[in-house]
DNA sequence: GAACTTGGACTGAACGATCAGTCAACACCG
DNA sequence: CGGTGTTGACTGATCGTTCAGTCCAAGTTC
């Protein structure tokens, strides 16, 4: 897994090729880059992992690994079901930022057109959605269980609201002039909290960086 | 636009591109194969679109262009606003196939990673998205105006509906093993039904490919 | 209507750039 | 000294693009 103290290369590496991958795309991102960025030689990113295509999978592994590990970390903090589904949904929908996160929502997309041919990549895409599923469905069931939910299938909704996370992810990584990440952000949490049956009001006191205004919440 | 009847040579390359991109691509799509499959020289490629890129985004548009004047063609034929949006779902969703929608929902996920860098393609999705917005919004208002919807922002149900059939089009594009394409049509219905307030319930006339049991999963 | 010209469609071969991966050598360190 | 880490220089392959030139159908001229 690459624990930063114990392969400081490696770790370094990876993250290198993290920010290139964010940067040029997957299959935009050469051995050069990685190694320029790194302060090595080309060489060297050889000698580690043997190869380009490993070296770019295991790199997108780590970075799934690590934007869950953030978002764990964020959830473990927040008292209610609710508000740390609003976490979840403020991260995908690049509503709070944060360095770790950086390019995060690129990456997705790269993730989705390389799993569709390589292998390994598709194993991390799996993974990481099935763990994107759980995550949402234990929320979920958290949330029936102390009564801040109900009236929902938590399968069938952590299944649709991924779907929807996606969906809105794309829209935000791609800049879409209308759905920008408030708007994304306050559409995901009117249509959560009316399945899930939870009160939520938008709080005006982020700051909007593109899209319409949510045209009055449903009656 | 490239009508066939007038410029045969440019349509058949733009045809084989849109092939070639399906199988192996956007970047992994070279000027030879496309050559190769419309049976001429790489040379006369080049000739028809300066250069590579061009050809692609070319293709990007016309596929695009494809899959909505297919979905135009599909609805014009239902008589309800219900009949239609399930026929939306069931293109997005892959359940009804079509030898022309062939690799349609491969095509987005490199069509959304390209968008990332390239400004010509980025502006065919932009476009596209619009296009797919306005189409749900325009059969939400048909079916409000015609009392089989109610209760529902045709604006915000477009945005989180859109959004929602990204989502599931990347599952159902990546075989996903717990989303297949029934999974998705069902529960997309589901959401449907629910939000715009009409009578809904599965067939099971149709086949499944993958995908889980989608009424009572995991007890 | 034969001889000649024009221009568009088309090709094979070659050029040149780009990169992933190799290798022999070297430095450092226990 | 031997092994681990590191490098610069090189190689081999891939591919987009260029170019010189062929082919042919449709004029044009006398």
């Amino acid at each position: 897994m690459s624990v930063p103290d114990e392969e400081p290369r490696r770790a370094q590496m990876l993250e290198a090729a993290r920010q290139v991958i964010a940067e040029r795309g997957f299959p935009g991102a050469r051995i050069t880059d990685v190694a320029d960025r790194a302060g090595v030689s080309p060489a060297l990113v050889i000698y580690y992992f043997k190869s380009k295509d490993n070296l770019l999978a295991e790199a997108m592994r780590q970075s799934e690994d690590l934007w869950y590990a953030e978002m764990s970390r964020r959830a473990a903090k927040i008292p209610t079901a609710a508000g740390r589904l609003e976490e979840v949904v403020a991260m995908t929908c690049h509503v709070s930022s944060e360095v770790v996160l950086e390019g995060s929502l690129e990456l997705w997309l790269d993730l989705w057109a390389q799993a569709l041919r390589d292998p390994e990549v598709r194993a991390v895409r799996e993974e990481s959605d099935e763990h994107f599923r759980e995550t949402i469905r234990q929320i979920v069931r958290d949330g029936v269980t102390g009564g801040e939910f109900s009236g929902v299938d938590e399968d069938d909704f952590a299944v649709a609201y991924t779907a929807l996370l996606d969906g809105f992810a794309i829209q935000v990584a791609l800049g879409d002039p209308v759905v920008g990440p408030e708007r994304a952000f306050d559409v995901a949490m009117q249509v959560a909290s009316q399945q899930l049956g939870f009160a939520w009001e938008p709080r005006r006191a982020r700051r909007r960086t593109s899209g319409k205004q949510p045209t009055r919440v449903r009656g």
